[in-house]
DNA sequence: AAAGCTTCTGTGAACGTGCACAGTAGCGCC
DNA sequence: GGCGCTACTGTGCACGTTCACAGAAGCTTT
């Protein structure tokens, strides 16, 4: 049994090809007659289009591919994957699209990436946190529209993006520890050739000015175990420490057990503050006071921008969402 | 600057479009002198094989795509997710093939999957978590091939799947604790309509039998709020629990938090056993004991059954993988 | 009544590929 | 020398769609 193809639904309607492909994509110039002969006949036939042949013609695919740059198998920890997957397919949806995806951990991962879009396999490219100096970006510059997820560090005026505001966020708690009467006030950061490893200590630094010293910041890779690591390192340079600000709540679990381990209460002794306020923000104990993102809202102004440029807009500008300070006991 | 079609290649190699074809494509028959004239011509004019063009006369698409049915936004918590989309990513790479992601959550979703596969865009179709009598697996059923990651309830000879052994894993931490002497074993289920619902129940019922009683027996929905509830509701119908079974570790998390509140020293008075082995069981305090699915593994079947039926084989069994009691504090 | 506009329709060509087929050349064998 | 075999190559057609174009029919304007 043969799919149906256009050829069958117009004999069934009565028609000609042309009047249904004209249907179909929305011409006017249809008329009323044809029109529920045309839609009769679809229904009777169950025909569906053919999008090979659609693209063979169009020479567009109605596919983006979105592109998840992070090595191992971070993706696990992450809840900004799965919400932004989520509402790009969702958006994407709408307009009859479909979302591909693909992996740029390694080298001939990148390969593949730029020959698939190279090759014209998808109207855009959607970037998740792609890090900073990653070559295979510039190679993306020749072919359909890209954006990013997140700003890409050294890249922002080439690749628009959707974030955040990262920095905001490290003012806000840093400011709230401040307003609590903290005085020697820590910080864990995150890696520092992301987004987030930079803005969030950006803002720490905004605050604290001169404060802010080396002695009292300490990096971790955004797993647990860098965050116990880094707090244990915080506490034995400067044992005197009465706040941090770890740069993501999946650290912060680290360093509450770090401070467990030492002795410290949460937050009589040391007030803690996260970041992101994922669902870890709830495991801990005590709960952790965070950073909310407003990811959905990041999510879907990135897929709206890489929309845009598809539609043609020759030039979008970079779209920064506020963050929010969340209270809970941590702090 | 248009893309260089096989035409252009074959021109520049000094061929015919059919040779370049050929080489393509891997069949034999194709000279060493060719074979150098056109790998040369191919990397001079950077071309890539047009997918439309060639599904178009395949009726082949190079893609399979995924079909997430959780309605909302659980993908959040489950680390399962992110780990099958992964390894499908990779393996289907491996065959030059791609990852479609698709939503299942309403009837408007589902029909639009219903149209994209008999429409014919895809050569498989992966199935994520589908719910017991969900009337669109049927309709899948006239199209290319289907497997699920998890049994689907109700389709197990319908649809084939690659899944871990939950029942087993039920055994397994319930014969642990009655190995350590515990009496009064409760067990906190998931939604009885999924897999994980219903065999980690079987599981706990295989070793305990009569005495796994009505009273010892409450219902989550995954959730760490509803494991929580689920916990305070057992307490409160049997004081003298001092062991209880949780059906994944996030609502092993909840219920830790319903202990605490109660005052119950863990695992002292009241033993707490997980399952999954998902990051959340190094978050808890104490760290909890629970069971390891072979996740990873899992997904690679799955995604090898697929790919053994895309390649037409007529039938293929489905593949049960063994879980692990993973011992920490908890318990 | 002719001309021009609007609304609607059908038709041929083109998109880039794989496949079946025909065909060529070289070689060994009776 | 004719035959069959192997190794290789080129060509026409089909896949299902969109798009540009030509043209018909009905109306209004000149």
């Amino acid at each position: 049994m043969k799919r149906p193809t256009i050829h069958d639904v117009a004999a069934a309607a009565g028609v000609s090809r042309g009047t249904v492909s004209r249907l179909l994509n929305g011409d006017k110039y249809v008329s009323p007659a044809a029109r529920v002969a045309i839609e009769r006949a679809i229904s009777e036939t169950g025909y569906v289009v053919n999008r090979a042949a659609r693209s063979l013609v169009t020479q567009r695919t109605g596919s983006v591919v979105m592109v998840l740059s992070e090595p191992h198998e971070k993706l696990f920890e992450d809840p900004n994957y799965s919400t932004t997957i989520r509402v790009a397919i969702r958006m994407l949806a709408e307009r009859d699209m479909s979302l591909v995806m693909m992996l740029a951990g390694d080298e001939g991962d990148r390969d593949r990436v730029v020959r698939y879009v190279r090759g014209g396999h998808a109207d855009g490219v959607l970037l998740m946190s792609t890090h900073a100096g990653d070559p295979f970006v510039d190679a993306l510059q020749s072919g359909p529209p890209a954006v990013s997820c997140g700003a890409v560090i050294g890249r922002e005026s080439l690749i628009p993006y959707a974030a955040a505001d990262e920095r905001l966020g490290g003012r806000q708690m840093t400011e709230y520890f401040v307003r609590q009467g903290r005085r020697r006030i820590a910080m864990i950061t995150g890696p520092m050739d992301t987004p987030g490893g930079i803005q969030r200590l950006e803002g720490f630094a905004d605050v604290l000015g001169r404060k802010a010293s080396k002695k009292l910041i300490a990096h971790g890779d955004w797993t647990q175990a860098s965050g116990e690591r880094a707090m244990t390192e915080l506490l034995a340079r400067t044992p005197d420490i009465d706040a941090v600000f770890v740069a993501s709540d999946l650290m912060a679990a680290g360093a509450l057990a770090a401070l467990r381990a030492a002795g410290r209460r949460v937050p009589d002794d040391v007030a803690v503050g996260g970041f992101d306020d994922s669902s870890v923000a709830l495991l801990t104990h005590p709960p952790l006071t965070t950073i909310r993102q407003p990811l959905a809202e990041v999510a879907q102004e990135t897929v709206r921008l890489l929309l845009a440029l598809i539609d043609g807009a020759g030039h979008v500008d970079p779209v920064v969402l506020p963050t929010e300070l969340v209270i809970r006991d941590s702090a």
